[in-house]
RNA sequence: GUGGGUGUAGCUCAGGGGUAGAGCGCCGGAUUGUGGAUCCGGAAGUCGCGGGUUCGAGACCCGUCACCCACCCCA
């Protein structure tokens, strides 16, 4: 008794049947297009990278969840790690900047579509092979740059048919002037953030505790809690007054104030909102940092800011850069629980099968089906003599529309007898003219 | 990493110590050049895996793995 080996696929990784992948490339190529129109153009890269160019990009937590790739061979017995699977699509892309920079332009706008790897812990539209949709320009420290990423995420968006979507954004470098003003001192930053970050979960009284219980003193988390429980007017006003006297805070809050003027025309209009408890995770941001939520989804569809050193960690010269990342798995969660997707998606293999009663016609329905695919239409031919039943059966089946019969009748005479399921209606048309026919009714069925 | 739930036929699930079940799907027939309906028949499961209790375990106990939900974190 042999074991078998099992069939799910490893954990966290998914196989994708043919509507599914259907449904992705929908989703891909109207992100695509998009991106397209605002000028991005197209990059790949590796799916495994040196280790040395993922390690100490993403902060602590990033590290540990990079899918390390073992040496192989003689070393292979150390346990020793020289190779990893990418994580995001961000740090490849600082390293072929770095790599091409002869080769690319000063300004560089990519969009970039591939899987990534994390060795997380999955859950609900979390997985540890999924694809982001990312889209960056090099080479601008404008707020023009934000402004267009913003707007071309929102565009795709508002297409997939997302009505409810919002893009919060903040600004790394104001924050940190924030919580100077407030009294945090620079080694305890990061550690605010991250308990301010939960305010809405665990509430005012919580993120207190805990930030007294990673030592922060009272002062200052009752300084840094009154930003983040205020509301609108009082809250810009308070933080005219914490950055007055920093420049590094006061360009950052007008470098925001910008962003937003710039986004009035167009479609990120109403969608960008300020939220002083937005951090994000990855440790290379500098700048502006943006995040998309829906109301029902847990984690966000996307997420993106400004990384202006990165580049420099591989050229030892800095590139400004800015960009932006949908998660694709996440669009396709939402969208299948919406049942978002457009009806005209073809989740059918073919337009017309060819039947035959006996295999002595294959040769036939072979010459056939190649005079109807020159036509233009996907064409299947059923490869078994079954009974017709049995095989006008089969193309109900996976709804495909028509069925073309090809029996002793149609072969002496030249003809072929087309059947059109839905309407339960047959004609027969000369083989030669059978293609522009089908194609016909298919347009009118819309 | 924390808490809860579920693993039985290809799929959805019932059975809570005494012969392994239903619906859907699949195959064959009623109906050998025409699908969806109906009827008849059929194939199909070491009941997630390992141990224990018992005369006897799908069921009870322990362990383990997988998946789902909610946290944490992220895309």
């Amino acid at each position: 008794m042999s074991e078998r080996p099992r069939t799910e696929p490893a954990r966290g990784m998914r196989d994708f049947l043919p509507d599914e992948v259907r449904r992705r490339e929908y989703v891909i190529g109207l992100i695509t297009r998009v991106y397209e129109r605002y000028g991005f153009e197209p990059l790949e890269t590796p799916a495994v990278e040196n280790i040395e160019t993922l390690l100490g990009k993403y902060g602590e937590e990033g590290n540990q969840l990079i899918y390390k790739i073992l040496k192989r061979g003689e070393h292979e017995a150390s346990g020793q790690a020289d190779l990893a699977l990418r994580y995001d699509l961000t740090v490849p892309l600082a390293r072929v900047v770095a790599q091409h920079q002869s080769k690319l332009p000063r300004l560089f706008k990519r969009y970039q579509i591939q899987p990534v790897w994390r060795a997380d812990r999955p859950a609900r539209g979390r997985f540890r092979e999924f694809y982001q949709c990312d889209v960056d320009a090099l080479g601008s420290t404008s707020p023009v740059v934000e402004a267009e990423l913003c707007a071309a995420v929102s565009d795709a968006l508002t297409e997939l048919g997302f009505n409810d979507f919002v893009i919060r954004i903040n600004h790394r470098q104001l924050l940190t002037a924030l919580l100077a003003w407030a009294g945090v001192v620079e080694g305890q930053q990061s550690d605010a953030l991250v308990v301010l970050d939960k305010l809405d979960k665990i509430g005012a009284d919580g993120v207190k505790n805990e930030l007294a219980a990673r030592g922060i003193e009272a002062e200052a988390s009752d300084a840094l809690l009154s930003f983040f429980t205020s509301h609108s007017g009082v809250v810009l006003d308070m933080i005219a007054k914490a950055i007055e006297n920093d420049a590094v805070g006061s360009a950052a809050w007008t470098n925001l104030q910008d962003i937003m003027h710039l986004t009035a025309g167009t479609s990120a209009a109403g969608r960008l909102h300020l939220d002083l408890s937005l951090a994000r995770g990855l440790s290379y941001y500098t700048g502006a940092i943006m995040e998309i939520n829906v109301p029902d989804l847990a984690g966000s569809l996307g997420g993106g800011g400004r990384y202006d050193n990165l580049v420099g960690m591989f050229l030892g010269q800095d590139i400004p850069a800015c960009g932006f990342s949908l998660g694709l798995e996440r669009i396709l969660v939402v969208m299948g629980e919406r049942s978002m997707f457009p009806t005209t998606l073809a989740m059918t293999p073919a337009d017309v099968m060819l039947a035959t009663f006996d295999a002595a016609a294959m040769g036939d329905a072979m010459r056939v089906a190649a005079t109807l695919r020159a036509a233009g239409l996907r064409v299947l031919v059923y490869p078994e003599p079954d009974k017709i039943g049995k095989q006008i059966k089969y193309a109900d089946g996976r709804g495909i529309p028509f069925v073309a019969l090809l029996g002793e009748n149609e072969i002496t005479g030249g003809t072929v007898t087309v059947k059109h399921l839905a309407a339960q209606t047959q004609h027969t048309y000369s083989q030669s003219e059978a293609g522009s026919k089908i194609l016909e009714e298919l347009t009118q069925r819309g």
